[in-house]
DNA sequence: GGCCAGGACACCA
DNA sequence: TGGTGTCATGGC
């Protein structure tokens, strides 16, 4: 990003994180449509699962509105079937599918042309698309303004002091949304960001000795 | 063998 | 409105 580095506490923790970790490159994913398979693949399971499934979805030619609405849903479950909850994620992608198809024929370019608030609304609509997912899909596939909150940034801000860890999904996506400029490539790499200090182990443990967070960090040091 | 992983939904008090 | 059970595989 060529643009002044965000202010604020929250603008210090972004340049922490970016510091430590560089850019992140989000989403993984090769088209918008495969950002919003693997949006609800990844609900609750690990990514190295989800890419095994999302393989499975591109050999058998199926990561595509058009097929994704046509596929047998027993069929679909065994294609997801290595990122877990498969019967119910299968439900959850024909649900997409199906609103896909009805919304906007399949054509995703029409779909994110939808105002961001109204487009966020449409997609809470769906089965399986929860307020993480809309969000994520949103920001990585839409590319409009909308702060994804997940189990990580929840964790992350609670041990900073910043959040109590009790606030509703929305109070906390109000907290970055209010705190920071609606700016796509922000709002992408500081959850990139997020995500990937969650996954560091100093993160699943007593404060350690390379956190890049250690100085504003208010758990107990070990 | 147990825990956790880039949640969401259904049901109940 | 908030709490709890359920969905389920794979890696460590």
């Amino acid at each position: 990003m060529d643009k002044a580095p965000p202010a604020g506490v929250l603008g210090s923790v972004y340049q922490r994180l970016l510091a430590a970790y560089g850019s992140q490159h989000w989403w993984p994913a090769e088209t918008p449509f495969e950002v919003m398979v693997g949006a609800i693949l990844t609900q609750s399971a690990a990514w190295t699962n989800v890419e095994k499934a999302i393989n499975c979805l591109k050999e058998a030619d199926v990561l595509n509105a058009a097929a994704l609405y046509r596929i047998n849903e027993t069929e679909l479950s065994r294609l997801v079937y290595s990122c877990g909850y498969f019967r119910a994620k299968a439900r959850k992608l024909k649900a997409l599918a199906g609103f896909l198809e009805e919304s906007c024929g399949g054509d995703l370019e029409k779909l994110f042309a939808i105002e961001t608030g109204e487009l966020r609304r449409q997609l809470l609509s769906v089965h399986g698309l929860g307020p993480e997912t809309a969000d994520s899909i949103v920001l990585y596939a839409a590319d409009k303004p909308s702060f994804v909150i997940d189990a990580y940034t929840r964790r992350i801000f609670s041990r900073l002091g910043l959040a109590s860890g009790k606030e509703s999904y929305d109070e906390l996506k109000r907290l970055f949304e209010n705190n920071l400029p609606a700016d796509v490539p922000l709002f992408n790499e500081y959850h990139a960001l997020l995500v990937r200090h969650g996954k560091d182990a100093c993160c699943k443990r007593p404060l350690c000795a390379d956190c890049c967070l250690r100085d504003i960090c208010k758990r107990p040091p070990i």
